[in-house]
RNA sequence: GCGCCGCUAGCUCAGCUGGAUAGAGCGUCUGACUACGGAUCAGAAGGUCGGGAGUUCGAAUCUUCCGCGGCGCGCCA
């Protein structure tokens, strides 16, 4: 819709050009936006501002010129200019209600668009160390994560979710050590625990648990031991993650392990071919990667004097491997604290040639965990933090994302617990659901008066008369450039905000309209409607990850 | 010290990449149908967009300086 003013404004400009109303003849970016206030029309282009300078002419002349050769249109209900110079457009309503037979055609496609073009784009997000359980900080990453996946998948990419395990280095070893001490301890054993070790009480568990699977680990050699309390803590807590990610609506399409960089020899061969092209050098005994070539302060250390790699020569090697597997757009999604990293990361694209947006890093902003508005944080150092399995369980799957996805990332979150319960019923989340609920209700209603639900086209949409009825439509038929813009800008938060404008408009026309009305046309035209509310609601809550219950 | 993020109504936050009179929710106050689900709706009050300077037809949005808060600056992961 917009396009198409795009390009009838552009003849307009041209026509002017030709019979020489204007002069400069550059034709600019031609800009047609929303206006806020609804009374300035349904488009407004800025063009005749724009053009103020070349054209050496009052912009109000401007636009003069160009709305007297623009002409009528059937589409166009009137073209008026307004304020310093805008043209603001108000379509005719037919443009608008054309909408409703769109959604009924396509459904849950409704909203999807090939803008994409399929490019191939990864999303990789959670990627937490499998040394313990999934925190709130993970959470907010997940649902951001996901959502961000959806909706680039609407807008017509080819989306992989993945999850990077860190299931090599130091962390596994500690983590395999403290289990190793919770198991001796088990048997009796008086030890101290060091202050590096994982303090959590899920150690014990997967001690004694290990304990009873395999019995006589206790008595191995205890480097042999602790090898094997690696092993087995990394794949329970993999479990725990899955699953708890899984009760959270989250399922990867790869799990990509770090190890297996190393069992496959990849971070040599890849940094071999950073040390062919130049971009590292070594000094000191180590080995160094140029990234301050690329913008980073500092170049960065790849392999220690004492020979093993870093953990930076890992990820340096999973992010090659992330382009030779033929992904275009690589999308990482990183706790904030993380920030530092994102120049070196980018660095290292940059040094292979690919363009700098081909590596997007989302930071996602610490959670601050609120219960009646004081901080809930355990003490890190009992390891005993709330876990996201606590909160879901807690607060319930939904809220807890819509609630994770209502700010933008970049912003810290206070999420209260006690509010998210205590005002369940007020919670924004149940406020969408409801308008979709609702819809449900009034087909329930409809079926029990052997009133059927339109089909396709089969509703006369003369009877839709209202301003509200309008306003409506409107408002469906820009849900699909919302989502556009939310996969551009990969920031979900759009989405909620669409959804709770239209929940909110739905349930302000529910209260002053009756759908199911004596007039048995007006009733199809308004069911048509409201249907087209729901689908919009269903797809836009689905890209969220939160259900569109019919009861609630 | 350097860098990143944030600062908008009493509180929590939007503001569509520079547009017209800065918006919502919560909270406060006043109201609503014997009707499709009141988990709803209508209305009111509430603002020096952290502060200064700059860029231009036009700034919450861009530049720069300052203030406050958070987080980072390892041959840790």
């Amino acid at each position: 819709m917009k396009d198409l003013l795009r390009q009838q404004i552009g003849k307009a400009l041209q026509a002017c050009f030709d019979n020489k109303t204007l002069h400069s003849g550059e034709i600019p970016e031609i800009q047609v936006e929303v206006p806020g206030n609804p009374e300035h029309g349904d488009f407004a282009t800025n063009l005749a501002m724009i053009m103020a300078r070349t054209e050496r002419k009052a912009p109000r002349q401007i636009a003069e010129a160009l709305v007297a050769t623009l002409g009528a249109s059937p589409l166009l209900d009137k073209v008026d200019i307004a304020g310093p110079g805008f043209i603001n457009f108000t379509l005719a309503p037919v443009c608008w209600y054309e909408v409703l037979d769109d959604i009924t055609a396509k459904g849950p496609e409704y909203g999807i668009s090939g803008a994409g073009q399929g490019q191939k784009v990864q999303v990789e997000f959670v990627s937490a160390n499998p040394t313990g359980p999934l925190h709130i900080g993970h959470g907010r990453g997940a649902a951001v994560g996901d959502a961000v996946a959806s909706i680039l998948q609407a807008a017509g990419f080819d989306v992989q979710r993945e999850y990077y395990v860190n299931d090599a280095g130091n962390q596994v070893a500690t983590l395999g050590r403290s289990i190793w001490l919770r198991l001796r301890e088990l048997h009796g054993e008086q030890i101290t625990f060091p202050e590096d070790g994982y303090q959590g009480d899920y150690i014990r568990k997967l001690a004694a648990s290990l304990r009873d699977e395999s019995p006589d680990v206790i008595k191995r050699e205890e480097a042999d031991a602790i090898k094997l309390c690696s092993a087995y803590g990394v794949s329970k807590v993999l479990e725990w993650i899955a699953v708890d990610l899984e009760t959270f609506g989250i399922t990867f399409d790869n799990w990509f392990s770090e190890q297996s960089l190393y069992d496959r020899d990849m971070v040599t061969t890849e940094l071999a071919k950073l040390a062919q092209k130049g971009l590292s050098y070594e000094q000191e005994d180590a080995i160094w990667l140029r990234t301050t070539d690329f913008g980073d302060d500092k170049d960065r250390v790849l392999i220690k004097s004492d020979g093993s790699p870093t953990y930076f020569a890992s990820d340096v090697a999973y992010h090659m491997e992330k382009f030779d597997r033929g992904f275009e757009r690589v999308i990482d999604v990183w706790g904030a604290d993380h920030h530092g990293y994102v120049p070196r990361m980018k660095a290292v694209v940059a040094g292979l040639g690919h363009p700098p947006e081909a590596l997007q890093v989302l930071l996602i902003q610490m959670v601050n965990l609120l219960r009646d508005g004081q901080p809930y944080t355990m003490g890190k150092r009992s390891g005993n933090f709330i876990t996201l399995r606590d909160v879901v369980d807690e607060v319930g799957k939904d809220a807890c994302r819509f609630f994770f996805l209502m700010r933008r990332s970049d912003s810290q979150l206070d999420f209260d617990l006690e509010l998210a319960k205590r005002q369940s019923n007020d919670n924004p989340v149940y406020y969408v659901q409801y308008a979709h609920a609702r819809v449900c209700s009034i087909n329930r209603t409809a079926a029990e008066q052997g009133v059927a639900l339109p089909g396709f086209g089969t509703a006369n949409l003369a009877c839709l008369t209202l301003v509200e009825e309008l306003a409506l439509a409107k408002h469906l038929a820009r849900y699909p450039e919302t989502v556009f813009g939310a996969a551009q800008s990969c920031e979900p938060h759009r989405i909620v905000y669409y959804l709770q404008e239209l929940a909110a408009q739905f349930h302000s026309y529910y209260n002053r309209q009756r759908v199911l009305v004596e007039d048995a046309e007006v009733t199809r035209a308004r069911l048509y409607l409201v249907n087209g509310v729901r689908t919009v609601l269903a797809n836009a809550l689905n890209l969220l990850g939160v259900d569109a219950p019919e009861r609630m």
